[in-house]
Parts: structure tokens; sequence; C-alpha cells
DNA sequence: CTACCGATTGACT
DNA sequence: GTCAATCGGTAGA
């Protein structure tokens, strides 16, 4: 019964292909908006519309965990595209999507969803918290998707747990807006921080160091 | 082994 | 808006 719910989930809401996290970081962070975030156990199933990102880039990016080189917490990163980089902070989890090719070393942070699947679980895991605060930043989301340390690793593209899809059906032009990742101190403000506009699950500040619009062609 | 620190959050003014 | 709890990763003795 399980497996098939399972089954009948994963062919409606197949998951993106490695070729979509093999391309330049930013522009798998942009696409990403309005990508769907599933997460199945046998307690049942979490989904949520992803509406906020960063982008750490592979070269020249102080901010990014592989900046200085190649270590036991951060090797996911140089491993193939489309897996998941988990990584702690603060004693909490943070969920990244590895994106261009192997050996790279980037990724994208996904930092907040809007819920669209198994609301009740997510407070279960949560606890007692505002709806609105279920999964807007990116510990918050990992937790409300039940993701820890030993989805470190985990393909995106092939696992039964947790992995990503387009939407059913397409967001018509979406609204993106773009600042300076969160969090991040470092002296030359990129803005690889991208969102959808007016989303109550976005995290932040309202108003941050470059802030404005994305023109997309 | 110890010391420091952070891609955060939640409580509080 | 401010601030401190929290703990794994990392560097260094």
């Amino acid at each position: 019964m399980r497996k098939l719910r399972l089954a009948e989930m994963r062919s409606q809401h197949p998951a993106l292909p490695t070729r979509f996290y093999s391309r330049a970081t930013v522009d798998v962070a942009l696409d990403l908006l309005g990508k769907h975030l599933f997460r199945w156990t046998p307690q049942g199933v979490t989904a949520g519309m992803i509406v906020e990102v960063e982008a750490y880039l592979p070269q020249r990016d102080p901010a990014c965990h592989t900046y200085r080189g190649k270590t036991p917490r951060n090797e996911v990163m140089f491993g193939p595209p489309g897996r998941a980089y988990v990584y702690s902070i603060h004693a909490r989890y943070c969920l990244n999507a590895v994106t261009e090719s192997r050996g790279q070393g980037c990724a994208v942070l996904i930092r907040a969803v809007e819920p669209i699947l198994g609301m009740e679980l997510m407070q279960m895991r949560r606890g007692q918290v505002k709806s609105r605060e279920l999964t807007r930043g990116p510990a918050r989301l990992c937790e409300a998707f039940g993701l820890g340390r030993c989805f470190n690793g985990l393909d995106l593209t092939g696992s039964q747990a947790l992995w990503l899809t387009r939407a059913k059906k397409c967001p018509k032009s979406l609204r993106i807006m773009r600042s300076a990742r969160i969090g991040v101190t470092e002296p030359r403000h990129r803005c690889l921080r991208f969102f959808l506009a007016d989303n109550e699950y976005v995290s932040g500040p309202r108003k941050m160091l470059g802030m404005g619009p994305v023109r997309r062609n």
C-alpha cells in the first residue's frame, strides 16, 4: 500500500535529471525557484515549492565552503551534481543541491519553501510554531522535512526519500528578486540570493543590500 | 586534546 | 530592530 503510493507519487512527480544540475550554478539557482521538493517517509509525504535559494560558486567565492579546498565536511560538493549537500551550522542542518560538474565544488542552498503537502507532519516535526514559520529558513525547512546529516551525499535524481520535481502546473512568469546572501560576511556583496517576490515564506529582512528584480532572457 | 567560529534561529526590546 | 544559545567542523598546540 505504502509502496504503491510512493511509486504513484514518483511517477506523477518525476525527479529532475542530472542534466538539470549540471549547469552554471546561478542558472540552476534561478531555475530551482518554483520547483517542488518532495520527501517521502513511512509516516507520509511532505512537499513544498522552493521560494528562496542562494548560489555558492566554484571559484573565487570566499563564502563557499569549498573556498579553502576539500575537507571531510565539504567533499560531497566536489562529487557529481544532483547530490544533496547537507551541512550543520549552529546545531542545525541546511540542504543544498550540488551543481555544475564533478570536482568543481559548488551548490545551491535551498533557503525556504512554501508548504504544499503534509503540513500536519511538518507541524509534528517542528513543534508548536506558526504555520508561516514552518519552512521559512534553511534549517527550519530541514526540520519540517525531517532532514539531517545522514542525507549528505544522497542522490536527488534517484532517491526514494527525497527529490525535486517540476511543478505540475507551470507557474506563469514568476517574479524573481535578487539580493546579497544572508548571513554571509564578504567584502564585496555579490547578489547571489534569489527569491520569489511577495512570497510570505521567504526568510530574512524585507530590504537587503543590492535588492532588485531579476531580468531573465 | 582545546579553542574558535558560523550559509541560524527564537526570544526579547 | 538586537542578542545569545548551540554544537559540529576545523585548525592548531
